[in-house]
DNA sequence: CACGACTGTTATACGTTATCACGAAAGTAC
DNA sequence: GTACTTTCGTGATAACGTATAACAGTCGTG
């Protein structure tokens, strides 16, 4: 977060960019992605619609904007969780700052990981954000003994495409971490995407309750299947 | 599907309307839910645009519609699947219709469990549709052995309350047993809607291998910690 | 045949995004 | 202090969207 030195008119510049993203992030959660609209942001502030064209290239443009920072604040929600406790007591914290971060602003959350929005581009920039979330999990899990071992030749081929991914990526991470890595995030994304979207109402179960079910049994198992009976891949298709 | 005795306008209504919902299908398809609109449909059908509100009351009308359709057609290509070999063959056969169904028509699969589309409003017979896509995993888990039991007290907790809600509901299903099916659901619906949604892109691995995966741990335990080490609920919370 | 229900058309109101030309304001340079 | 330049906001406009209303044609039925 560096300031560096602004003039008045790039104080004022960004002070009224922040006023309207503030106010669209505000239209998000009311009505959605559709809601959000760049007149009606105007006519809040006090100004006509075009006048806002002078900050945002276009409608598209704010909205990545705002996804572009609901992920550093996502980021930087998992990051404050403190190590405390042995590895396990780590990672269910973390998993719950996921939660919790998810449940409070659910229209952002849906911004990252939701349908994408017509106009949808990848921001580009957002594949180093998306694995910083995910660093802190594997932080963790590196160090966590993982249960189940390549004996299963199916995870052996998985993990073996991870490594290979490494190797042309940047990054160093080895392939089971990453894998274990990915079910987390594919098991959270499950629950915390289905609760959010009001699919789990009705049912009679409290979510938080099957979420803590189902971080526990990462944590035993990691994930993986430690027992046989894998290997019979060739199951029924249908058509 | 009954078809009663139409008549010729009747039969000429229903037509329209199929041929109007089918290109629906196909702009949805292309440029997603903010895509779809009563005039382009009308357009391309050789009427104006007000026509089509002769046949559907609202552009949320005909959404809904597609919606309702797009249950039926789910649980119907679950359905189909056939129950040969053992069980774990049959779960394995009906994870990967799901699977194929999600893929082959992935914005369906969103309007189904995607991002509530700005004025959503659940079409109220959607709640039996949905138990119907559950139903032969639930049928399925029922003759299969459970590996995990109630040593845990959080299982306990969750199942007494899927018990409880069975009670207020005309169903008869065990409260383990839902549990289980929820389970199956929240983790596929995870890992298929992230890589509808692109997110798995650039991974570098088999999105497949990892269901396939997935779906061997889910055989395996069921979904649940066969460990200890679990009842240390109270671990580290974030602010 | 005649009536009535159904279908499709145009016109209209109102909303959105987005671009443009113009005028006003603020900051900078001399 | 005056003149120049950049920035900011407005209003007009084009194109497209939903949705309603009034009107005209078409079809099936009594």
């Amino acid at each position: 977060m560096d300031t560096p030195i602004l003039s008045r008119r790039d104080r004022y510049r960004t002070a009224t960019r922040e006023e309207a993203k503030g106010i669209a992030l505000r239209q998000l959660a009311e009505g959605g992605t559709g809601a959000l609209s760049l007149n009606a942001i105007g006519k809040e502030m006090g100004i006509t619609g075009p006048a806002l064209y002078r900050y945002f290239a276009s409608r598209d443009a704010l909205l990545t904007e705002l996804i572009i920072d609901a992920y550093g604040d996502f980021a930087a929600a998992v990051e404050t969780v403190v190590q405390a406790g042995d590895d396990a007591a780590y990672l269910r914290a973390l998993a719950a700052a996921i939660r919790a971060w998810a449940l409070a602003q659910p229209h952002r959350y849906l911004l990252l990981y939701g349908t994408p929005v017509p106009g949808y581009v990848a921001p580009e920039g957002t594949v180093p954000l998306a694995r910083r979330i995910l660093a802190p999990f594997l932080a963790a899990l590196a160090v966590l003994p993982s249960p189940a071992d390549a004996t299963d030749t199916q995870l052996a081929v998985l993990d073996a495409q991870f490594t290979a991914a490494a190797r042309n990526s940047d990054h160093q991470i080895p392939g089971a971490l990453m894998r274990r890595g990915v079910v987390w995030w594919t098991r959270m994304h499950g629950l915390l995407s289905l609760e959010i979207e009001g699919h789990f109402v009705g049912m009679g179960f409290d979510p938080a309750l099957l979420y803590d079910v189902e971080v526990a049994a990462l944590l035993a198992n990691g994930g993986t299947a430690d027992r046989a009976a894998v290997n019979e891949t060739d199951a029924v298709r249908p058509s």
